[in-house]
DNA sequence: TCACAATGATGAAACGTTTCATATTGACAG
DNA sequence: CTGTCAATATGAAACGTTTCATCATTGTGA
């Protein structure tokens, strides 16, 4: 068995409140006496229990994560800048998959809350189930809102908007967009933007102004391998020039679908992804996409739950344009 | 404050014994008492606390799993397929980062460790720091052996076999291989498996051989794109025709290279990679590759971190070749 | 009717901490 | 020499469980 408080206190010679006390450094306690426990400490390799800790003081160092799937690249890099920022504050992460069922994130975050975390990182799938659920542990939600508790999200109107300004900065006009499923706010305020850009558009150019095609689906890549053929199956005419996506693994389906259909990137299509995974830079050709500022996301979450004071309601930060090669101008007729 | 035990036990009038052992479902309890206190239960919403339970049965239904980098989607792969399971059966899963570095390694594995896990799900960097470490806490490695515990690893010379096989089979003799670290076992495996495939096709065809061009770096995008690009830069009388990789990751980076060279994949050039990360279907062309049994991989860790008895020293899964797209005959000169 | 076994409930101890009220010590002022 | 005060150590309680030795209450057979 380890070794125990009791132990050290008993080799020193002292009580093992006197032994606590050299542990949390801050307390008083005089030298020669810090200097024993320490030895002793070290000399029978003593290493506090946690549980014990935890059940006195009624909380643990543990961040619960929740996120639809690990497996998305995005929650993966998400996962890793929390791990990080959170083992260098010394606390450690729960990591939990909803799979983007209701049901199962209610079940996740119950048996999360149950462990009593010192705060919960949430990327909410419904709002519903889980609605009520959490109080009394500080939360902060990523991406997609839950009532009471904080947000950090990137601005999903602002990327559209970008996304939609650069394509028609260089001269598209038949303008796709594949969705993210319509059930969801990220989805839906992403469209929203794009199609503000595109509206603003017609009314400063009333004539030219053709209307965007839109699809939904899942955010994922099959769903944007299917959603772009679908889209791209038109006569020349009437065919969009231009894709946006609502996620790099869309546009990176769509990718593949434009090579399947025999369309070349850009010179044929233009396309737009959103979130930079690691992945965009490094498909043929690079992605241009907007970023989501994943570093500030996860240093702002961190902050709502560990830090001294509570987060404000809402951050939205701003995404950022990156330019790479899968955007051109429309070819010529 | 939450309903405890004892809150439970006075309002149902029982003694706090009692309760809990109405709780152990095996326990023997009458029917109307138990019928009384599962009521008050419902009632108060009362939920056990976890640590006080943890500290008395001095352990706890969370299982560590340290990979090197949550970000690679093999392992991304594997850590969702360890969640379902171990949240299956009631168990969570804290999650580590090693980022490759040994002194990360060991301090990760100390704090976790330090929470009494019910197992360890390990992918070790290092051999030195670790050996040892681990001690009384049920563990399995993957992918890479560590001494005194068990491996669940796919048969990494076979999976280099079956790749040089195959790019045999099609008739290419000017065969690149891109190697991961030196330094990790795994690598080493695949690309001594790959490699005797290469010597027993000179034993049987003295004529043909041509020494295969090995180069090494890392397993991810960049270093695939990297190496790609040195191996491919040379006449058309040395280049390679076909380039197997030690992971998609370098063979999505290579056939990126490889687009950027103008080269055309598989016509000009064949690749094969090694994983079947989720994104090598996805990719143009699809690529064809080594398929780790990742499900199976991931039952066999827990079954041998939960189950009723230990594994045996070292499981060797086959991997198997999944063609698709990426490999074809090489170019008549 | 009585002894005894079987069944089921109880109370207390224990797990390893932290903390708080109390005790001890030494120095120093009066 | 006594009383006070500061500084520091002690002991015990408390956190919420589980378990085990007891104890109480039945039912059974003679």
């Amino acid at each position: 068995m380890n070794p125990t408080i009791k132990d050290v206190a008993q080799r020193a010679g002292v009580s093992v409140g006197t032994v606590s006390r050299v542990l949390a450094k801050n307390k008083t306690v005089s030298e020669d006496i810090r200097a024993k426990v320490e030895a002793t400490i070290e000399a029978i390799g003593y290493r506090p229990n946690i549980l014990g800790r935890s059940l006195r003081l009624n909380k643990t160092d543990i961040i619960g994560l929740v996120v639809p799937d690990i497996t998305n690249p995005f929650f993966a890099e998400l996962a890793k800048h929390v791990e990080m920022l959170a083992s260098a504050e010394g606390y450690s992460v729960l990591l939990a998959n909803t799979h983007d069922d209701p049901e199962a994130e209610k079940q996740q975050i119950e048996t999360l809350l149950g462990r009593l975390p010192a705060g919960l990182i949430l990327v909410p799938v419904s709002n519903s189930l889980v609605d009520g659920l959490i109080s009394g542990t500080r939360t902060v939600t990523i991406d997609r809102p839950l009532s009471g508790h904080a947000l950090v999200a990137v601005d999903n109107r602002e990327g559209g908007y970008l996304a939609a300004d650069h394509l028609l900065a260089l001269g598209h006009r038949r303008i796709g967009y594949i969705s993210g499923p319509n059930s969801t706010d990220v989805s839906a305020e992403r469209r929203e933007g794009f199609l503000r850009r595109l509206d603003e558009f017609r009314e400063t150019n009333p004539g030219e102004y053709v209307a965007p095609q839109v699809v939904e689906g899942h955010f994922d890549y099959r769903s944007g391998e299917e959603l772009g053929k679908k889209l791209l199956t038109q006569a020349d005419a009437t065919r969009p020039t231009a894709i946006a996506t609502a996620s790099d693994q869309q546009a990176i389906g769509l990718l593949r679908a434009a090579g399947d259909m025999g369309l070349r990137v850009p010179t044929d299509l233009s396309i737009v992804g959103f979130d930079d995974i690691p992945l965009a830079s490094l498909v043929l050709p690079r992605l241009t996409t907007i970023r989501q500022p994943i570093a500030e996301i996860t240093r702002l979450a961190l902050e709502g739950v560990l830090g001294s004071h509570a987060l404000q309601e809402e951050y939205k930060l701003r995404p950022v344009l990156i330019e790479r090669g899968s955007c051109a101008a429309p070819p010529v007729p």
